[in-house]
DNA sequence: CATAGATCCTGTATGC
DNA sequence: TGCATACAGGATCTAT
């Protein structure tokens, strides 16, 4: 389930690692995964370079060197991107192979689920001095981008006629959050996620959108620990999932502050974990 | 236009 | 043991 911090491990890896070398093939292996561009893919990228990884969200793309075109990357629920020798057996779930004219490790994306997706685009400008990818320009700025613009940010969601947690997932408010953060998140601002958001306080989303970045730089932090120079881990798990989340995944267990058992409850069809103590509606 | 809900997908876990 | 069902959930599409 990658999020923000977890994309973010894996764009630092595929920086280093995937940037700089002549692409020399692209083999498609489900069409699923590249919606429909089996032809374009090659014709666009190879002999190509990447020049570097970009992110917004939890979306990644990878400028090439042609100055107007890239590829843009989403992890969906269970895509990796890998870096794999060459000799290294196909992944069960291989969808793309990016080959380098170098004969060094492979940029391999594999996807389960197959909600991830790897496209071609060109990029346009973001309104500030950078570019983004066309088909993402919906997407809003994220928690850890430098141009996010909070006071606007909390004016919006103030404005919605929504649930505060709907919102925290919608990526053309506020990016990257999925399920885990959006639940971990609220656990440390004592918000329940059923919340109406227009009801919430200023300076409450204020302290909500510190929470945000709070658990993802943490996140960030134990991501980091789990990366290998020549595998690009999008888990996370590891690390972060066992010893830092306080609200997800925690039916039944105590709460950290509180020590009354975590909730869990349906919502937008899947499952919020809170506590029933510290996060009342 | 805004908001709510269904849907896509497949491996794993659980229930009978 | 075996089969059926529930579950995980990001983004997009459809319905209201």
């Amino acid at each position: 389930m990658p999020e923000l911090p977890e994309v973010e491990v894996v764009r630092r890896g595929v920086g280093q690692w995937a940037t700089q070398r002549v692409i020399s093939q692209v083999e498609v292996r489900h069409a699923r995964a590249v919606r429909r561009q089996e032809a374009e893919l090659s014709a666009v990228l190879v002999g190509r370079t990447f020049v570097c990884a970009s992110r917004r969200g939890k979306y990644l793309w990878l400028p090439l060197d042609d100055g107007d075109q890239c590829l843009v990357v989403h992890l969906g629920m269970s895509g990796q991107l890998l870096m794999q020798l060459a000799e290294q057996a196909d992944e069960l779930h291989l969808r793309v192979r990016f080959a380098f004219a170098d004969d060094g490790p492979q940029l391999r994306f594999v996807d389960q689920r197959t909600f991830g997706s790897v496209t071609t685009d060109v990029l346009v400008s973001d309104g500030l001095e950078g570019q983004i990818p066309r088909a993402i320009q919906h997407i809003a700025r994220d928690p850890l981008d430098p141009a996010f613009d909070d006071e606007l940010f909390i004016a919006r969601l103030r404005k919605k006629d929504s649930e505060i947690k709907r919102l925290l997932l919608d990526q053309s408010l506020i990016s990257g959050i999925g399920n885990i953060y959006a639940d971990e998140s609220l656990w440390r601002s004592r918000i329940h996620s059923t919340r109406a958001a227009s009801s919430v306080s200023k300076s409450k989303v204020r302290s909500l959108l510190a929470d945000v970045r709070a658990v993802m730089t943490e996140a960030l932090a134990q991501g980091g620990t789990s990366f290998d120079s020549l595998y690009v881990n999008v888990n996370g798990e590891s690390g972060y999932f066992s010893r830092a989340l306080n609200a997800y995944g925690r039916e039944g267990e105590p709460c950290n502050r509180c020590s009354t058992p975590i909730r869990r409850s349906r919502f937008m069809n899947r499952s919020s974990f809170y506590c029933p103590r510290c996060q009342r509606v």
